[in-house]
RNA sequence: GCCACUAUAGCUCAGCAGGCAGAGCGCGUCCUUGGUAAGGACGAGGUCACCGGUUCGAGCCCGGUUAGUGGCUCCA
């Protein structure tokens, strides 16, 4: 029987019935052949290369180039990792091992530890066995006998794995060499494909997330078809690490951490600069938008925190207090304040919506395991605002916290990646009230026109919501902006309005944070520009750099002139050589350096310096002045 | 909180076989008045995170605590 094979490329062509995709591949182009690691086939399923193709098919080639080619590629390192750990120490029982993103990890449960030294000898077996270039066999057991098989072995990860898999009469193996896992595929053709292999570290890892489970060991690695591409790899990464925002922190002197208060941190004057522009901005466009700012106290009676369910459902985050032999707790949310204002005189319907935004600081006692530089603190500062609307302006309420956030997001060139979560199993309120609420969430995004993912499970206790996640340098994902709708919290604490009917009804409400807390996005941003922060967010502005003493009186003028310009300008009086101020400036990260020898006072000129451009010659200084004020007015850099 | 690793000067890091604690940068004083990323000399600075143990002797070995790092779980 022949069928008929359609390529990416548009070719059709017919091959006998059975023919494999290696095959097709092959007789397509031998060169390219070489480079395939797998294939998709129909635009859905990603097939092995040994799969024999049995009627009219449309087919996909990938090689490491394509995500999904990358995600075979990983996920057979893995395997080949598994195997290195079976070889060395035969007791260790599997559990699981995917590929991610930039890698790959395996799950085991062992007895000895896998110290570094074992790492290497674990990646030298690995290599062994790429050398032996095994090729991956797929082979399908009934469920039956891959119970049997694998509880012969005692693989009870294994084992409790195809218990679970109960919508399926078959299992899939994969065999490479004396190693057999259970595994639905799809393998690249052999072994030897995997060019170069690296072991990253070692975590613990709960067995399937939970951590009522027991502990396993995870060994993280990454894998390249080129040693010259595990190289560039590395690079990166450590590129990466140099902007680090914890790093960043303490060579720019903005903030630091002390023994005294984990998790608490510390602003410097320069950090507090920093903090204080984003305060500043925040308060204009939120001015413009109708917010009415306030502000709540740190410590507040437990009652109040047993009355908005925060008790009940957030405890185990709380610090707690005595005041006058009462009990009080500092407060992790800003929304039980907020409401004892919204309800301190009575709202009309023509009032609404009220828009009350509080930059308050919060307290939450995270794990200790979970700390990370200002990413995730036990103290930090929301930019919190909580709307009271009527029921049917919840939409353009909604739509009009999207607006912002684009627009403060979009400020700073930032990326973002869009969640909607939905009821979490610890909730308050009924299923219909949720249903309700997540509806309008989505409504709203679709009205957007807005990207977004459904994360399950994964709202607040009183409502479902949108989250703003921006990435970090690392590429790790950190949650800022967070729009929660809620119907559950106007209901406990009685709050009311007056409606056209002179009767009391109950308005909605929204929680929502845009920079999400202001020290986490102090953290995204420094990494975001490596340090090199826009001039008007730059702690100094400009540095005036005098060549020698007779210069001083000059630049003390020229500095005086940018600062009755509001212009931070710092100047160095020190007797030190004009590269060793410059070196120090740069190293600073300090956006103009304003150089002044004997020409700029001669010429009433100043010599402009930019931290990324360098040397610009001498400029006058109004004009100077001039751009520098519009850069910051407009914020850029 | 759990697993693993780490902790030496303000910062980055050496240190050996268990035998008087080091370097560079930074800081201070002095000399140098220097034109676009480090001028020179001298000097101060340490309970080797903390508590305990082993030892004639511990920065180093062992146990615990604290904090940090990478993950897991959780989260702005």
């Amino acid at each position: 029987m022949k069928i008929k094979v359609t390529l990416t490329n548009g070719k059709v062509k017919e091959y006998q019935a059975d023919t494999t995709l290696a095959e097709v591949a092959r007789d397509e182009n031998p060169d390219l052949a070489r480079m395939v690691l797998a294939a998709q086939i129909n635009d859905n399923q990603v097939v092995d290369l040994s799969y024999p193709l049995e009627q009219d098919t449309k087919v996909r080639f990938l090689s490491f180039e394509d995500e999904e080619g990358k995600q075979v590629f990983r996920h057979s390192a893995a395997h080949v990792l598994a195997q290195a750990v079976k070889r060395l120490y035969p007791q260790t029982k599997l559990a699981i091992g995917p590929a991610i993103k930039d890698g790959f990890y395996y799950d085991f449960d062992a007895s000895q530890r896998f110290t570094p030294e074992e790492l290497e000898k674990i990646e030298q077996e690995m290599r062994n066995i790429i050398k032996n270039d095994f090729p991956f066999t797929r082979t399908e057991l009934t469920r039956e006998e891959a119970l049997v098989k694998f509880s012969e072995v005692k693989e009870d990860y294994k084992v409790e794995l195809i218990n679970n898999l109960t919508n399926t009469p078959v299992v899939s193996l994969y065999t490479q060499g004396e190693f057999t896992d259970l595994c639905a595929g799809p393998h690249l053709p052999s072994t030897g494909k995997l060019g170069a292999v690296k072991l990253t570290s070692v975590a613990g890892a709960y067995w399937r997330g939970d951590e009522r489970n027991k502990m396993l060991q995870r060994i993280y690695g990454t894998a390249f078809p080129l040693p010259a591409q595990l190289e560039e790899y590395l690079f990166r990464q450590e590129e990466a690490k140099r902007r680090d925002h914890r790093r960043l922190g303490v060579e720019l002197d903005l903030f630091s951490f002390h023994e005294e208060g984990p998790g608490f941190p510390f602003f410097h004057p320069a950090g507090m600069v920093l903090y204080n522009q984003l305060v500043q901005f925040w308060r204009e466009v939120h001015e413009k938008q109708g917010y009415q700012e306030i502000k709540t106290p740190l410590i507040l009676s437990q009652d109040l925190w047993e009355q908005s369910g925060h008790w009940e459902h957030y405890r185990e985050n709380m610090y707690f207090t005595k005041v006058d032999e009462k009990d009080f707790a500092v407060k992790p949310m800003n929304c039980p304040g907020s409401m004892l204002i919204y309800r301190s005189r009575l709202h009309s319907y023509r009032d609404l919506p009220v828009r009350l935004a509080e930059l308050g600081l919060v307290h939450r006692h995270e794990l200790s395991g979970v700390l990370h530089g200002l990413m995730r603190l036990r103290c930090f500062t929301q930019d919190d605002a909580h709307l009271y609307m009527l029921p049917d302006q919840v939409g353009e309420e909604i739509i009009g916290v999207i607006n912002m956030v684009e627009q403060f997001y979009q400020t700073f060139g930032f990326k973002y990646r869009v969640e909607l979560s939905t009821k979490p199993e610890k909730a308050m309120g009924s299923d219909e009230i949720w249903e309700m609420a997540t509806r309008a969430l989505q409504d709203a995004l679709q009205a957007k026109g807005m990207a977004y993912k459904v994360n399950a499970g994964d709202g607040a206790f009183y409502g479902p919501k949108i989250d703003f996640h921006l990435e970090d340098s690392l590429g790790r994902s950190w949650q800022c902006g967070t729009i929660q709708l809620d119907f559950l919290m106007p209901e406990k604490f009685d709050l009311f309005y007056v409606g056209e009917d002179g009767q009391k009804h109950r308005p909605v409400m929204i929680h929502r944070v845009i920079f999400g807390s202001i020290e986490r996005f102090i953290g995204i941003l420094i990494e975001h520009y490596a340090g090199n922060l826009p001039l008007w967010l730059s702690p100094v502005q400009v540095k005036v750099l005098p060549i020698a003493d007779r210069h001083l009186a000059y630049a003390k003028e020229v500095t005086a002139n940018l600062e009755k310009e509001q212009i931070r300008a710092e100047l160095d009086t020190r007797r030190e050589k004009i590269n060793y101020k410059i070196r120090e400036a740069q190293l600073f990260k300090i956006p103009y350096m304003l150089v002044i020898g004997d020409k700029e006072v001669a010429n009433n000129t100043v010599s402009l310096r930019h931290h990324l451009q360098g040397d610009q010659g001498p400029v006058p200084l109004p004009p100077l002045v001039q751009m520098i004020r519009q850069k910051i007015e407009n914020k850029t850099f």
